[in-house]
DNA sequence: TAATTACTTCGATATGTATAGAAACAACGA
DNA sequence: TCGTTGTTTCTATACATATCGAAGTAATTA
């Protein structure tokens, strides 16, 4: 049941269009990352600012209030990192989270199970 | 940018935890299906009821506006099939629709782009 | 240290969503 | 045709969410 939660608020996250856009243009980016020795976690090293983000969702080299508040929403739920840079944010999708809901999704279509007689 | 909102509503519908749950179940169910021969569309030819339904979400044998909510949410989505059986609802999930989201996050974590210069 | 850049948080607002009970509806059996 | 079963729709309500502009904060530069 936990694992039900957890899985519903990735998806839940994934579930506003602007969100998706910016999920997608994250993972759609290609840099060097970091590794760290003891967990193995990866994280980006470089990567779209919050302007640039900003940039590719709006058109404009402005910087709104919704997008940041989406980041977060996406940050929250596991699903991007952010890292201060200098004045900038440097964001990154997290690859592990989207592996995460990609193989819930498989073992849903894998397992089936005969019908349990519910409540009779 | 339709697939973007496609792909959205369906992530959206899953993003509560109950539809998840009912959505799992669904998929969890192995029962013979009909595949119509023109579209190759595959659908439950018997499969839980909606009262099956809520029984496994709620754990009585009473059937909830809420449950059926959810239902339609989800069937709204793309994610489930419903049909009429006599006094049933037969539910059913779209497997299609699982291998959709699937694809999608998998596009995603392959195809990577270098930086676009965005906006400047 | 004052100004600037890059971004976040706050406050207001409008809209959407989940839940629950009551009423409506559809199919079947007596 | 009347009642019963299985399910949906309606109505009300409480709560969550997206958006926007304004104010606030952190890091850097002049």
């Amino acid at each position: 049941m936990y694992r039900n939660n957890e899985m519903s608020l990735m998806f839940k996250a994934l579930g506003d269009p602007t969100r998706l856009r910016i999920f997608t243009f994250l993972q759609a980016q290609c840099c060097p990352v970091a590794v760290e020795t003891e967990t193995g976690a990866v994280s980006p090293l470089t990567g779209p600012t919050v302007g640039e983000v900003c940039c590719h969702v709006t058109g404009e080299a402005v910087i709104t209030s919704t997008v940041s508040f989406h980041l977060k929403e996406l940050r929250l739920a596991g699903l991007i990192t952010m890292e201060r840079s200098g004045r900038h944010m440097i964001c990154g999708v997290n690859r592990d989270a989207a592996a995460q809901m990609i193989a819930f999704l498989n073992e849903g279509q894998a397992e089936r199970k005969t019908n349990d007689d519910c409540c009779k």
